[in-house]
RNA sequence: GCCGGGAUGGUGGAACUGGUAGACACGCAGGACUUAAAAUCCUGUGACCCUUAAAGUCGUGCGGGUUCGAUUCCCGCUCCUGGUACCA
């Protein structure tokens, strides 16, 4: 093969990769080891475009960068494989989501399978499959058999809680637990029922049973995320959904809070990542504060940041859902209030939220006492408090807090205004709710609002109306999905009791059912399968949600086949963290967020040795579409090149002013067959005239990317492209058609999509991985443009062009290499290994095609030059280096090679050129011997003939020699 | 509203801690080879000034500042983009 065959090439490679399992990792190596990871895909039936293997390049390069340089990689895929379009595809059709999902995976992987991946595919493993949700379900059982126990700050198993219990009831325990656990004794708890106990412990819990406000979607039948809810209809379907009370399962990722909070500190994280967990976490310090109900035997407790600003509260505000409502409303208000909350129960809290302008509200009739100065004040119901938040009431403070301000002002709620100085007026721009000093306040006057906030919470406690207290945003998320493509939860009911399953009769595997919609009595979809029952007893019919079989898959890749624990202690052991995880950011609060939580508890219980699972990670920035357009005159099948489109479509012609204009226009649409396609406006002119305005009609119409380049049409192929366009005529610029562009999303419907598949197909996969690296930085968002991949497929043809000559015979010598090609070596391994160390892939690459422009110019054909640029090119272009490898004699894979060590002394020099800059502008150009001392330097610049030329006889202040960059002369 | 990221030639982008701005690539223009085309190779390519050359002037979104020297640091804006949202 003397010309540069990348099909065969990478056929061949491709080939032998496989058969010999060449990228298999070693779980009993005595390597060092490195996990380098890639978020695993939904397999959609989409298949992958151009923009999904980003990432898996770059992680990719990593992991063949670190095998040569001696380390034993884990570098895995698999495939998120529950999840929804395959199930309402099976809605739809009636076929199983297993098959849908299947034919998808096999795609994918023949798609990536064609990009050249290092991936140990023995180690693929499916969410969806029985083996693996097996040890979901395993995890999700050992978290139903959990507790967090606060003082030793760790999750426990339950029997040791229940140990405690017998011993001295529950006060004495520091539990993460429901709010409204009620006190009981050792005495108590024994003679407890059975339902009792079970109802007392689901209180405790890591994974539990409550009865939350959820969204719920009759016409589907499930529950829907707050983010699956638009404006009070479901987003797939537009279908109604209601706020409804309803028994879920949860799991209490808030016992995990702050540890998640603070295991953040220890974590190569990009930063925007970590405030992201941050403010989804959103920690903040205040004090619960107690107010009392004018006349009735109620407290009423509310959380607070603000207790310095208590003297200026001047009414109480509760959440339409709170519980104690209609025992707070006065029997005049009854009707006012359940219209009321009727209404504000109707919006979804995330709608509720978005809508921020509009406050509403409704007085209750009743009165509480504000402890600090025992004013009696009204008790509202306002829209704007969230049940879910704090304790779901909330002081106003008119002066100090906007939304409070706004409400009392619509409601003609009195203001007192607690804070004076500078930026305390809440009504102008500037304002700063913590700024100034205090006023009206008693014993917190004159205070600035940080000590105000200590003395008052010192204040608080003293006097026992309340405690300080640390609150979270965060909240418990739920964990049941009413569908049927997900992970069967492991739980039976036994006298209304929940129990999991033995561990021993794991899996439980989904049963087949008829159709994939929820019973016409409007159970989940499972529960339509046919005795569906656990020892005789009925299982649960909710599955777990998407991110379950993602919160703990790096796991399983460590062991993927044990069929006795969901990976071996050795294997989890030696595996221990992932060292490189790459994805996209939008899991930030999501599964990054939950599989951190997950395993910090399979910490806690000794399972696995980390607590943080992913040790450094980097987003990959999105791939964008790049649409192109075509401007078509009116209705007709004529076609403007791009920028005739943009000159007539802003050429507007005046008939008076302008008659040549028109003509030559007008002229020109009829030539085409194009006449009828003038627009004609009447525009008022300042001195009352009318002007009468022509303007050509252009659309513009998506085209297939694939059959623009360089964003000249291809116009051949866009007559075939549709039938109705066979007939098209164009209208050139300079002898083209030229095509419009903008930057979207890829999606089908804009004709954007580029397929590896294609990309590989025309130029190879070595061209794609290095092109795609060479677009930009990695976390950067960027449209995908196939403009310059030339440049990236020359490079690697020039490459092939040093071992052969243009008669096609092999050039290699082993001739010693010159001092000059050991430099340019030298210089190319030091920047690409700093490159990869701190993943600037795009700059490896022109490293790479300047070394091979340089090396191909001196006619480098030494052997031993060759062999170690061709290592570290492996990474990136893995098939042609492989090739070339061979052809070098060698009989193993480049994987087993080792990455050579630039040397110094291939690449110092004797002199240095110094660019001689007079004011800071540059005025020359000097070799000095690196070793000569600055003075030297100095005295010798002074006296170089060009600088005195500019120096014209002055005398420089001051004289700055950076070493081996500039010397700089001040005048 | 709040929290991020960004703005550099015709284009994608480089410049790592302040030190020759525009590496590398695309595109464009010209040339070589060729009957021709493709491929390949060479040269030029920020703007202005200019017959040419030399030299010069201006140039990293805008306005200021610090510095001998600023794409880089500081202050104030504009626009684009991502996330998030009544969290008391």
């Amino acid at each position: 093969m003397s010309e540069y065959n990348f099909k065969e090439t990478e056929n061949k490679w491709q080939k032998i990769w496989k058969d010999n399992q060449t990228f298999k990792a070693d779980n009993n190596s005595t390597k060092p080891k490195y996990y380098a990871l890639d978020m695993f895909p939904y397999p959609s039936g989409a298949g992958l475009h151009v923009g999904h293997p980003l990432g898996y390049i770059a992680s990719d390069i990593i992991a063949r960068y670190k095998r040569i340089k001696g380390y034993n990689v884990l570098h895995p895929m698999g495939f998120d494989s529950f999840g929804l379009p395959a199930e309402q595809y099976a809605v739809q059709t009636g076929q199983h989501p297993a098959i849908t999902t299947e034919q998808n995976i096999t795609r994918y992987i023949q798609q990536l399978e064609k990009i050249g991946f290092s991936y140990d595919w023995s180690r693929e493993v499916w969410t969806s499959k029985p083996d693996y949700y097996h040890w979901t379900q395993w995890i999700f059982i050992q978290l139903f058999h959990g507790w967090y126990n606060k003082e030793t700050n760790k999750a426990d198993t339950i029997h040791n809680l229940i140990k405690l219990f017998e011993v001295s009831g529950n006060s004495t325990v520091k539990a993460a637990c429901d709010e409204d656990t009620k006190v009981f004794t050792a005495e108590e708890w024994k003679f407890m029922s059975e339902k009792e106990k079970s109802d007392t412990l689901l209180k405790y819990r890591l994974t539990y049973i409550a009865n939350t406000m959820v969204n719920w979607c009759p016409a589907l039948g499930t529950v829907l995320a707050n983010e699956e809810v638009v404006n009070g209809v479901s987003e797939r379907g537009g279908h109604p959904v209601e706020r409804k009370k309803m028994q879920q399962w949860m799991m209490r990722i808030t016992a995990f809070a702050e540890r998640l909070l603070q295991g953040l500190d220890t974590i190569d994280w990009p930063e925007p990542m970590k405030d992201m967990q941050r403010y989804w976490i959103g920690k903040s310090f205040g004090a619960e504060l107690n107010f009392k109900v004018v006349d009735k035997d109620i407290t009423l407790t509310v959380f607070t940041t603000r207790v310095d600003t208590t003297f200026g509260v001047t009414y109480v505000s509760i959440a339409p859902e709170h519980e104690l409502i209609s025992e707070l409303t006065t029997p005049e208000y009854k009707e006012a209030v359940t219209t009321f909350v009727t209404q504000a129960k109707n919006r979804s809290e995330r709608d509720r939220m978005s809508d921020v302008k509009t406050v509403s509200g409704q007085f209750t009739g009743s009165y509480v006492v504000n402890p600090f100065n025992g004013e009696k004040i009204q008790l509202w119901i306002a829209d704007y408090v969230l049940a879910g938040y704090g304790t779901g009431v909330v002081m106003a403070v008119p002066s100090s807090d906007e939304r409070d301000f706004k409400f009392a002002t619509q409601y003609n709620l009195p203001i007192i205004t607690v804070q004076e100085g500078p930026k305390t007026d809440i009504t102008k721009e500037d304002f700063d709710p913590k700024a100034g000093t205090m006023i009206n306040s008693g014993f917190l006057n004159g205070l600035a609002v940080p000590e105000a906030i200590q003395k008052a919470i010192k204040f608080v406690e003293e006097k026992g109306f309340g405690k300080a207290r640390t609150q979270y945003k965060m909240r418990d998320a739920i964990f049941a999905r009413q569908r049927y493509w997900g992970e069967p939860l492991p739980v039976y009911y036994k006298e209304g009791i929940p129990h999991t399953i033995v561990e021993k009769d794991l899996p439980l595997e989904l049963p087949q059912i008829d159709e994939y919609k929820p019973t016409a009595t409007g159970e989940p979809p499972l529960g339509r399968a046919k005795n569906y029952t656990y020892k005789g007893y009925p299982l649960e019919l909710s599955t777990m949600p998407g991110w379950a079989g993602s919160s703990w898959y790096f796991l399983r890749y460590m062991d993927p086949k044990n069929i006795t624990r969901f990976a071996s202690e050795k294997a989890v052991k030696y595996w221990n963290q992932v060292d490189l995880y790459i994805g996209g950011a939008e899991h930030a609060t999501g599964h990054l967020f939950y599989s951190r939580f997950w395993n910090m508890f399979l910490y806690d219980m000794g399972y696995v040795t980390h607590p943080e699972p992913f040790k450094k990670l980097i987003n990959q920035g999105m791939i964008q579409g790049r649409s192109s357009f075509v401007y078509r005159l009116g209705n007709t099948n004529h076609f403007i090149s791009l920028n005739l489109a943009k000159k007539w479509s802003t050429y507007t012609l005046n008939e008076e002013t302008d008659k040549f204009g028109i003509e030559e226009l007008d002229e020109l649409l009829f030539k085409f067959g194009a006449s009828n396609t003038l627009e004609v406006k009447y525009k008022e002119e300042n001195d009352g005239s009318i002007k009468i305005i022509y303007t050509p009609k252009i659309i513009a119409l998506h085209v297939d990317v694939n059959i623009v380049h360089n964003d000249e049409l291809d116009e051949d192929a866009f007559k075939k492209w549709r039938t109705d366009l066979a007939d098209s005529k164009f209208i050139h610029e300079d002898g083209k058609y030229i095509c419009g562009s903008e930057v979207e999303k890829m999606s089908k419907s804009k004709y954007n999509v580029v397929s590896p598949d294609d990309i590989c197909d025309k130029y190879g996969a070595d061209t794609l991985r290095m092109y795609e690296m060479f677009l930009g930085p990695l976390e950067q968002f960027k449209p995908w443009n196939t403009n310059g991949i030339e440049g990236v497929y020359k490079f690697l043809r020039k490459l092939w062009r040093l071992f052969y000559n243009e008669d096609g015979k092999l050039i290699i010598t082993d001739n010693a290499p010159t001092p000059e090609e050991l430099k340019i070596l030298h210089k190319t391994i030091k920047k690409v290994e700093e490159d990869i160390e701190r993943h600037s892939f795009n700059t490896s690459v022109s490293t790479f095609m300047v070394c091979v422009n340089e090396l191909s110019s001196l006619k480098c054909n030494n052997k031993k030059i060759l062999e170690e640029l061709i290592i570290v090119l492996s990474p990136y272009a893995p098939h042609i280096t492989e090739e070339l490898w061979e052809l070098l004699g060698h009989t193993e894979s480049i994987s087993l090679a080792t990455y050579p060590q630039w040397k110094q002394e291939y690449m110092t020099e004797s002199e240095f050129e110094y660019p001689i800059s007079i004011n800071g502008k540059m005025r020359a150009k000097i070799n000095f011997p690196l070793d000569m001392p600055a003075a030297d330097i100095e005295k010798q610049v002074l006296a170089n003939e060009a600088v005195q030329k500019w120096l014209e006889g002055k005398a420089p202040k001051k004289i700055i020699v950076v070493p081996n960059r500039i010397v700089n002369v001040v005048l």
